[in-house]
DNA sequence: AAATCGGTCAACCGCGACTTT
DNA sequence: GAAAGTCGCGGTTGACCGATT
């Protein structure tokens, strides 16, 4: 493919109807020939990005769900911004969607979150609040893991496929390390954070799933609650 | 009304991993 | 086993649009 010039920017209704048509023929496979063989003016990398996150069937397109919106925050604290491990967990949602998505809507909401809390955490510091923490982080997770269950995601991989709620886990976020590996230092003199790094994702502990609970979180999740809220 | 700013999101880029030859 | 080709991922860019000055 050297020296060609290929079309950049936002594509054509034609280019999408015809890249569409030769998917559907071809299948989603050898992207630089499926686009030579459409008369297509992109590279088969453009047309591969095209397809998967705007032309493919079942994508959702419409605002994301406070489910959702739960969901990305509590797997993103979880593994980081691997964001198409994300995706599988949101059928219908690209990776490239929620990425954005969490650019520009909730990290900022998440860093705002946290930073107003830190300072409050900080002159709270016992084992009583540790404990709610703890508390507060599995009721999170225990909804992430039933609402995977309810949409009968898979759940055989490990890892973030399926959602157990070691000790590790519980303070994972970098929120509750930090408070945590605090506490340890005073305590013990030595950071319990490089323990826990140690430790394996896969390591199991369950709790169990109150759907009361599950019920009133649901309802009442609206950011000035959840994972950094202690009132 | 025009200029500027900030938010949003589609698309691009670079790179590592994987597959094919 | 090596080289070339292809794919997939995460970070970044830039066009667009509405709000503000």
């Amino acid at each position: 493919m050297q020296g060609e010039h290929f079309r950049k920017g936002t594509w054509l209704q034609e280019e999408d109807e015809q890249l569409t048509s030769f998917v559907t023929r071809l299948g989603g496979r050898r992207w630089d020939s499926l686009a030579k063989v459409a008369g297509l003016r992109r590279s088969g990398k453009s047309c591969r990005l095209r397809w998967m996150n705007y032309l493919r069937p079942n994508l959702k397109h419409g605002p994301f769900s406070v489910e959702e919106e739960q969901l990305i925050v509590q797997l993103q604290q979880r593994c980081g911004n691997k964001w198409s491990k994300i995706a599988r967990r949101l059928p219908g949602r690209t990776d490239n969607e929620i990425k954005n998505y969490w650019r520009t809507h909730l990290r900022k909401r998440a860093q705002a979150q946290q930073e107003g809390k830190f300072k409050y955490e900080l002159e709270n510091t016992s084992q009583d609040f540790n404990q709610k923490r703890i508390d507060m982080v599995s009721k999170d997770y225990n909804h992430a893991n039933v609402y995977c269950q309810e949409n009968e995601w898979e759940t055989k991989d490990s890892s973030i496929d399926t959602f157990p709620l070691s000790d590790w886990e519980l303070r994972s976020s970098l929120h509750d390390s930090r408070i945590l590996d605090w506490i340890a230092q005073l305590q013990n003199g030595n950071s319990e954070k490089e323990q826990e790094q140690e430790q394996d994702c896969n390591s199991t502990g369950t709790y169990e799933y109150n759907p009361q609970e599950f019920a009133e979180c649901r309802d009442t999740w609206d950011y000035s609650g959840s994972l950094w809220d202690m009132n």
